[in-house]
DNA sequence: TCAACATCTCATGAATCGTTGAGATGACGA
DNA sequence: TCGTCATCTCAACGATTCATGAGATGTTGA
């Protein structure tokens, strides 16, 4: 349960075109994630020390997690921390009206293992 | 379908606390949303510049609509645009292995209407 | 038309954020 | 141990963003 501080952290991190683009490479790339260098190249070869500077913001908002694997560092996606900010969003968001938030929540594109029926549990 | 501009403009306009207030308080207010002037005094009576601004940057980044009411301008939540930032984030985060992105999904708490047994539809 | 009200616009200064380059750290193989 | 590679840390500069207050705009009822 993600709370105010959190949910301003990530949307923070995830507010600048890098950072946003790392993380949508890291949800495509799997569990396992990517090294630190490899991510650089597929953005545009951008310098270390700016992989470093974001990848260090998108670790401190919980967005994302490091691992070290030799000499690489393999940064992953946080997905529950991912669909955790849409829970904060949306939190309260039918007050006992369910059409309100409906077509909000119809659009949502990946719905893996959807809940039968649940409705605010 | 949100674009990364979009996306990007969303989540800068998340990123500020007051306005990430005022989203939430939208979203609990319904459909009908609220005047400027009711949203401000529960931001702890900001001023209305301040306000003004704030409503300005949500509505820019079209996380919120505007209308006019007579003297009032009423403000509500932008239901789709919000569930649309998950599924921008989200996107592609299977890649034919459901149970990569299954935890995330599960940790939304508001579904108000789920999708049965819909995966990528 | 006038007064009262709700809200917006603009200019200014302060604070925050992102980029850059040089150098430090830590891990691997010879 | 030494050289190399992958990544991180730090300081300085420029750009962007925010708060504030004064004044402008648009709406309503008399």
């Amino acid at each position: 349960m993600i709370d105010e501080k959190q949910a301003l952290e990530a949307f923070a991190a995830l507010s600048q075109e890098i950072r946003l683009r790392i993380v949508r490479l890291l949800v495509t790339a799997g569990p396992e994630g990517m090294p630190a260098g490899a991510i650089g190249a597929a953005m545009d070869g951008a310098s270390s020390s700016k992989m470093s500077f974001h990848l260090a913001q998108l670790e401190q908002a919980g967005l994302v997690a490091a691992r070290r694997d030799g000499r690489s560092i393999f940064y992953s996606a946080a997905y529950p921390r991912l669909a955790g900010l849409v829970d904060f969003l949306m939190r309260d968001c039918c007050q006992g009206h369910p059409a309100v938030c409906d077509p909000a929540v119809a659009a949502l594109s990946c719905r893996c293992e959807p809940a039968k029926g649940a409705h605010r549990e």
